[in-house]
DNA sequence: CACTTGTTTCACAAACTTGTGAAGTTAAGA
DNA sequence: TCTTAACTTCACAAGTTTGTGAAACAAGTG
C-alpha cells in the first residue's frame, strides 16, 4: 500500500502521492455531478485501493475525516448500492467494498429517475389538456423519456455482453 | 389562461388547479435530480403554460416568487440551454420560452459529464499503476464512460430521426 | 427629455447542510 | 461475564445556499 520515493520510481508502480490527488480529482467530478462530498471521496478512497476494499479505520485514515463522517457517507453509498459491507466471521472489522461491475447497476439505477419524469409527466397531460399545445408538449417529453427509460438499460446490457465476449478472446 | 369550475368541467380542457399541482409536482422530481429549486419550478411553469412561453411578470404572479427570483432562475436556465428569451421589436417585457425538442439537447449534454469522468479516470489509471488490480478496475470504469459518452448522443439522435418519421406519416 | 414599466444587482436574514466530538450501542475475545 | 475495539447516533457549530426587499439600471413612450 506504499510506493518508492519519485527518484527511483517503477512508472507502472503505484504512486501514493498521485494516487491521493487523483482521489481528490475524482471525487471533485463526482461531486460537481451532484453527488455528496462525503460519499464521493469515500467511494473514490474505495475505487482507488488496490483490494477494492477497505475498512472504515482505512478510510477515514485516508482521508482525514472523523468515524462518524465516514459512517454517514459508507451508510448513504450502500443505500444507493454503490458500496457493500462484508464482515468475515470472527472479524471486528467492517470491510466496505465496491463490486467490479457496480457502475452497470448506478448508471442502470438512472432508470427510475427516467421513470419518474415520465410518470409526473404523464399526470401533467390531463392537468393542461390532452389537445392543448402544452399537452402535446408535454406528452412527447414523456414519450422521450419513456424510451431513454427502455433503451438506456439496454445500453448498458450490450455494454455487459461486450465485455463477457472482450474476457473470452482476451 | 383559465379554466371552469370543476362541476362542469371539459375533461380535455385545461384544469388551472391541476396544473398547479403539476407544476410544483414535476419541478420536485428535476430537484431529486439534482436542479435546484428555483428554476425547476420556472421550468415546469413554462413547460405548463400553452404557449410554452411567459414573460417574467407572469412567472411571479403564477410561483408567487420575487422578480429577483425571476430573474436568478432565467439566468440559469439560459446558460444551460433549457430556456430562451425573445423580445419582439417595440416590446418592453422578456419573453421566456422552451423550444420544443429542448431536452435532447439537455440529455445530449450529459456527455460532457461522462467524458470528464472519463478524464479523471484515464490520469488515475498512471496514479495506481497500470497492471495492478485498481489499475484494471479503473481502466475498465473509464472505458464504460467513454462508451456512454458515445452511444448515448447516438441514442438520441436515433429518438430524433423516429420522431421526424412519424411527423411524416401521422 | 422626463416618465414609466420592467429587469438586474446586491446585501442580508433565514433555512438548510455538513462534519465533528462525545456519548451510546454492539459484538468479539478473554 | 467483563472488557474493549469498532461502529453508530446525536446535538451542535460552522459554513453554504436561497430567496427577498431595496436600490440601481435599461429601454420604450409621451
Amino acid at each position: 500500500m506504499s510506493s518508492r520515493p519519485q527518484s527511483q520510481r517503477d512508472p507502472d508502480a503505484r504512486d501514493d502521492e498521485a494516487a491521493r490527488r487523483f482521489v481528490e480529482k475524482f471525487a471533485l467530478v463526482l461531486t460537481q455531478a451532484g453527488m455528496a462530498r462525503m460519499p464521493a471521496r469515500v467511494f473514490s478512497a474505495i475505487l482507488a485501493d488496490d483490494d477494492g476494499e477497505m475498512t472504515a479505520g482505512e478510510i477515514a485514515e485516508a482521508l482525514q475525516i472523523s468515524p462518524a463522517a465516514v459512517s454517514g457517507a459508507t451508510r448513504y453509498l450502500m443505500q444507493i448500492g454503490m458500496a457493500h459491507r462484508e464482515r468475515k466471521p470472527g472479524e471486528r472489522r467492517d470491510h466496505y467494498l465496491i463490486g467490479d461491475d457496480f457502475w452497470y447497476e448506478i448508471i442502470g439505477k438512472r432508470d427510475p429517475v427516467y421513470s419518474g419524469l415520465a410518470d409526473a409527466l404523464e399526470s401533467g397531460i390531463d392537468a393542461v389538456g390532452k389537445d392543448t399545445r402544452a399537452g402535446a408538449r408535454i406528452e412527447q417529453t414523456r414519450d422521450f423519456f419513456m424510451y431513454l427509460a427502455k433503451e438506456i438499460p439496454a445500453l448498458i446490457e450490450r455494454w455487459r455482453d461486450e465485455r463477457i465476449r472482450d474476457l473470452g478472446h482476451p
